[in-house]
DNA sequence: ATTATATATGTAGCGTGCTACACTACAAGT
DNA sequence: ACTTGTAGTGTAGCACGCTACATATATAAT
């Protein structure tokens, strides 16, 4: 009966973080820096930090912690862009591409897990729904 | 193209939590706090901290923070229970009381706002699916 | 009674969100 | 050149998740 949509949300939430966090110790790696890995990995092993910052929805200062965690730990590391002094540029380390290559194959591991009591269809239907969401909350 | 359910559920997350701490500035409250407070109203304006942390969804060493706060700003006090020295007693100030009788309308509101974009058909499946998940996550 | 186990709470330390305020660098208008 | 605006980053301070460890109380087992 507590059908209170936001707190299942969070509660939801809050579970795939801490699964997720668990999982992903072995690497070094926390959930929110496993995607910061896949992106910019994506990217070719580099980005800005406003292009992090857009691909992640969060604000800016929340970004600078997570880079300089990640540099401190040895999976970035940062310049200042010669073309615009304005940019920080992030750049993965040979270190963090080898464990990167892995983490696709964890990540996709981990949302079929999350997904598998919904058939296929009701797993689209769901993405639908909270796509819908997601964009009436701006 | 990014269907990466948990990175969606997680923005959406964020979304909620800073929309409504904005909304429940004016009373004083965060978006947590309100739920502790919506909780006790429930419970006649009185529960041990277990009880909120099985309501919430929460390790004890959260609630002990959140509870903390809410008594540093007037909303509760606290006392051990006199029968079971272990349980601490958290109690609704009349201060809270008064805000408690607005909060549940507030929290509705906000509720309807964020699954206007649903039809009533699909707003019952979304839940349905988001608690399935939500079992399967234990 | 003693010992062991379970339950409720507390503390320390950390990660990741946020707002508010600041600074620097580039761009555009005058 | 100067001013004004915009964009990217940084810092301070807070809320609230977590794990790991510790303490106190109650209950059960012997």
């Amino acid at each position: 009966m507590d059908s209170h949509i936001g707190y299942l949300i969070k509660s939801i939430n809050d579970g795939i973080k801490t699964k997720a966090d668990e999982d992903l110790q072995s690497h070094g790696l926390t959930f929110t820096q496993s995607r910061v890995l896949v992106f910019l990995m994506k990217r070719n092993g580099q980005a800005t930090q406003k292009e992090i910052e857009d691909e992640m929805r969060v604000t800016h200062p929340t970004v600078v912690g997570i880079v300089s965690r990640m540099e401190r730990d040895g999976f970035v590391t940062t310049d200042i862009d010669e073309r615009d002094h304005r940019n920080k540029v992030v750049t993965l380390t040979k270190k963090a591409k080898e464990t990167g290559r892995n983490m696709d194959r964890v990540v996709k591991k981990m949302e079929k897990e999350l997904l598998s009591p919904l058939t296929e269809e009701q797993q689209k239907q769901l993405i639908k729904y909270l796509e819908l969401i997601y964009v009436n909350l701006r």
